[in-house]
DNA sequence: AGATGATTCAAACGTTCGTTTCAATCGGAC
DNA sequence: GTCCGATTGAAACGAACGTTTGAATCATCT
């Protein structure tokens, strides 16, 4: 057993998880083998399997970690916020795109933008149980802030919102591509205020008259 | 050589795509054997190579046999939109909602919005390929609808659009498991008004102002 | 019927994967 | 120094993968 609890050396737990992380940003998680990460990591092949039981664990760990930092600097955030649309979308967009922007974070931003998109069940399960409360403290704050939209509108509009977030910092790189460099904005760097302006402004749109069909 | 040019049969190729473009929806391509796409086209594992050379040449014929017809639909509704932001945003979404809505091509829709994701880097040629017309005709349309916008906001904006609708496709499940049903809608059945309501109101807003950092 | 090219088939190849095993090594406690 | 649990190391395992091969089968034309 460690007898200090805070290791200062590197780390072999750690550096797994740091070269799990950017692996499967970089190639997905199917593809980023074990053997490719415990090489990053300079660590030994078996190293997952003693601290984490298994590639699953690892994977588990990986999302973990940085998700309930996350979410709680987003909660944290939410309570600070005032009365606006825009705060409370700053609140909820913030701490993601800090992710992305960071160097070190920045590949977890690219893996969870994906992750939701991931057909394995349990990572499914873990973003279901890690956003459960931010979802519907968001949600909630909304429906507070926008009374004349109905609930099933706000959960609508929220499940876009979450979607052009993940979107934009999973596939930042694609908006310089299609716009052949004449949005030279590197990555999420300059994408908040044009996220909050246009989330907003969606959010705020009057209730859609549902037409039949 | 097949004489017929339309062949009334089943089609060893064809059955093959099918098979394909529904395990890579339900498993992800990597995680789609070869030899689970054979077993469910009820065709033998060595007609991949027969007919395709290679899984990534399946992995091709399955992307661009819909993505052509699917961009063609969006061109030919965008000539014959009107003028406003909503006419164009219909034209853009509603041919992939379509295919989203089909049980046949269900499994394509989210295939596809899972595709922008994917690390692959063949895959992400194709879509900026196929893509590419579709993205300059649509934002050239919304820069003349939308003259008071710099051209980058409206690039911006469009890469929005596009994420929120393949987040809408492929993770529409996700917007029931979290409003604990309250959201009833299945998948993308509904979500066409919601999404034009939004997305337009987005569309509209003012340009933001560019905070310093 | 026989020939010919297109297609299907079963079987195997070599590689890579996650996982397991067990011995070697390390770091404090006594 | 000695012991002991925690950690690392090298090597191998069985399974699954994409791919290849060469013969068998099928459809079509003369």
């Amino acid at each position: 057993m460690n007898k200090t609890m805070e290791p200062v050396e590197a780390g072999t737990r750690e550096s797994l998880m740091d070269a799990a992380e950017s692996l499967f940003a970089e190639r997905g998680i199917q593809a980023a083998s074990l053997r490719a990460i415990t090489e990053r990591a300079a660590a030994n092949l078996a190293a997952v399997h003693y601290h984490f039981g298994s590639k699953q664990g690892l994977v588990r760990a990986v999302f973990s970690r940085r998700l309930a930092p996350l979410n709680a600097e987003r909660l944290r955030l939410l309570e600070a916020a005032g009365e606006s649309v825009e705060e409370v979308l700053q609140a909820f967009l913030e701490p993601a795109l800090a992710m992305s922007r960071d160097a070190f974070h920045g590949a977890f931003g690219r893996l969870l933008g994906r992750a939701f998109m991931e057909p394995d069940d349990e990572i499914r399960e873990i973003l279901i149980e890690q956003f459960s409360e931010v979802f519907h403290r968001f949600t909630a704050a909304l429906v507070r802030l926008l009374p004349e939209l109905p609930e099933a509108e706000i959960l609508w509009r929220f499940h876009f919102v979450a979607g052009t977030l993940g979107h934009t910092v999973a596939c930042g790189h694609l908006i310089e591509r299609f716009s052949d460099g004449r949005c030279s904005m590197g990555g999420a760097e300059g994408a908040a205020d044009h996220l909050v302006t246009f989330l907003a402004a969606g959010l705020r749109a009057p209730a859609p008259i549902s037409r039949p069909r």
